[in-house]
DNA sequence: TATTCACCCTACCAACCGGTCGGTAGCCTT
DNA sequence: AAGGCTACCGACCGGTTGGTAGGGTGAATA
């Protein structure tokens, strides 16, 4: 029997709110700077509502870690899956990463701020949500050395410069937006891309 | 006259000791997370009274980033000033990035922090306590094209890049250094600094 | 000797924090 | 009609926050 949504409660997707809410708010404010109660009030409901579904503000934090994370290994796995070519696959991932920055400034922050806030946890094992997509980067590049089409470097040390310049200049564009022009800011945009593209090129490939 | 300083009270330096203090917990903590009574733990005062050197928190916060920015602007002002040949100046204030990132993570934590948490704050004119080095190291670079001696591009595009996978890295290093064994760590370090080293080399130089 | 002043303290405050409690409204199943 | 369920709420709790008021102390100044 198919469940009808009532239309004027559309409570299921309360959830979904509140998890889109506190995405927005962890990444503005971090953990510590942010009460449950102003999500609240962002989803329009009281405290102990939002209480309801999420039994405490760390498992709150901990499902929109879970939620972003994942998203982010799933593309990276559907992006390497879509293509043959180990530096296309390369490429294509480092694009995604790119335009992940740009669509969602707020993951791409709040990613960071577990790094700062939480090493420890943000580490353990399992945890670190960067690091099974570094492990997956890794071992591309390793193919296609293997295969010459790479040149001979330390992959991780070269990934993480890589990667590094990207999310670090994602996160720099609410502060480059203030102090730059609006031409000179998406100029920078552009001109960023193709500087890091050119240095993987010559880099890596050359 | 010169004025005797007691020595049962160095009170002369509590001041010191509390911006020492803060610059740590701010690091680790962040602005929200930490207490200014837990500063004054540290210091093994009371609150009020390290409120009766820096009245309020807001305040303290602002001396200790402007302590950090100031001496990062001095020590790029004395790298850039004590050689002559525009390549060795680059090399030289890189290094100099790379040993403040490695002696005083605290405060290369706190840079980024800042940037997190007060976007148009850390970005006001004269307050991103970044923008002014970036700046120089701007014509640090057109200069050196002029000569001929560096090659033609974008130098805004490549320092973002070059600095940011150097600050990234930095902040990165207490998470890294719980995933990976001592040796992996101690390894990644220096093959992180030699592939830095590398690309600003055959992107700029070669 | 009297006064000033920097420094540090105890005691206190209103505001806010995360979280609990008892209870209500409405829907679904039996 | 009864019972159970989810979603939501007002009132409240203990505890912590940044900050204030005011008093004590000891050294420099006059």
């Amino acid at each position: 029997m198919t469940k009808l949504r009532s239309v004027s409660s559309p409570s299921g997707d309360t959830k979904s709110r509140i998890l889109a809410a506190a995405t927005q708010a962890f990444s503005e404010t971090g953990f510590y700077g942010t009460s449950i109660n102003s999500i609240a009030e962002a989803v329009e409901i009281k405290k102990p509502s939002l209480l309801h579904h999420f039994s405490s503000k760390e498992k709150l934090y901990g499902a929109v870690l879970e939620q972003v994370s994942s998203r982010l290994m799933a593309d990276l796995e559907h992006t390497i899956a879509s293509t043959e070519n180990e530096k296309q696959q390369l490429l294509n991932v480092m694009d995604g990463f790119y335009r992940w920055g740009k669509e969602r400034p707020d993951e791409a922050i709040l990613i960071l701020r577990e790094m700062l806030d939480n090493p420890q946890r943000a580490a353990s094992a399992h945890n670190w949500y960067l690091a099974p997509w570094l492990e997956q980067l890794c071992e591309l590049i390793r193919r296609g050395q293997q295969n010459g089409h790479f040149k001979n470097l330390e992959p991780m040390a070269f990934l993480y410069n890589m990667i590094g310049a990207q999310h670090y200049f994602v996160v720099s564009l609410p502060t480059l937006k203030q102090i730059l022009s609006a031409s000179d800011f998406k100029a920078l945009l552009k001109q960023q891309r193709e500087e890091l593209l050119e240095l993987i090129t010559i880099r890596l490939f050359q």
